[in-house]
DNA sequence: TGGCTTATCGCAACCAGTCGCAATAGTGAT
DNA sequence: ATCACTATTGCGACTGGTTGCGATAAGCCA
């Protein structure tokens, strides 16, 4: 009963255990951007036994795979999602923290100018772009 | 004997402490990006009664008056500088950890397509740009 | 100068996340 | 089915940073 995440697993010298499916699954049923704190949670809830170390270390294991990818927003935490999920960028307010997906191509020109300019291959996706929302932005210009 | 920052400090209702004082300083001295920590470690090597909690809540106050910004690296390390400085994105190669510096004028049309199209005043400048720098392309393509 | 208000301080506890270590348990080979 | 190898685990200590709290001291007015 091998399917291709065990055979991949296996193929990079890594191996497939209870507390890694368990992540897999817990990302799997996540629709959104989760963090790691919310994924221990849900799975110490039935598995009181495993270490939030372990999801951690288990999410980035996952994310050497490809499977996960995880992404900085304003605030200090983290947020995985699977990696098969479409890639894009995000906005988020610095005064009310709202958040914004927003089409990766809209970042394609930077990152095209950053590769041709600088030979940098950029992840635009990687953090979140802060600023000013609109709503934000009419409030404080009244 | 009061000088600007006392002035402004005091028009928004903060006041000016030895400690402020120092922190103040210390960015003054520093020539470049810093964390809070470097500044802590720095002031408590003279005054060690001071709380290095007290150094993060007043660069915290400090950046509340526009005299200080800080920028997220990928590392998740928070870096912090005078805000006098010319503003400047970054790059970071998430394989070597080489950091460059961008001129910010690479970054104003994504800044102005987000504005026109989103509404979204962005501060492209707050958090590294994430990714992979020339040579380390060049060697993983061998 | 002395007194009042309250911003700021030092401290200790906490939060998200990482790391070293000895014990455990997948994995491939026999 | 057993074995040896070593990736992974749970645990506890630690890091960079934040927060609640009672004590201290700026700033303002008399």
């Amino acid at each position: 009963m091998s399917n291709e995440l065990d055979d991949r697993l296996r193929a990079s010298g890594k191996r497939m255990t209870v507390q890694r499916r368990l992540v897999m699954d817990a990302l799997q049923r996540a629709r959104h951007h989760v963090t790691a704190e919310d994924i221990a949670t849900r799975i110490r809830a039935r598995h009181p036994q495993i270490d939030p170390s372990t999801v951690y270390r288990n999410l980035g294991a996952l994310e050497e795979l490809g499977y996960v990818t995880h992404t900085h927003f304003d605030d200090r935490v983290t947020r995985w999602h699977r990696a098969d999920a479409q890639r894009h960028g995000h906005l988020v307010c610095r005064t009310c923290g709202a958040e914004q997906e927003l089409p990766i191509g809209l970042l394609e020109p930077l990152a095209r100018r950053l590769r041709d300019d600088h030979g940098f291959r950029a992840d635009l996706a990687h953090s979140a772009i802060v600023g000013i929302c609109k709503t934000c932005s009419n409030v404080s210009s009244d």
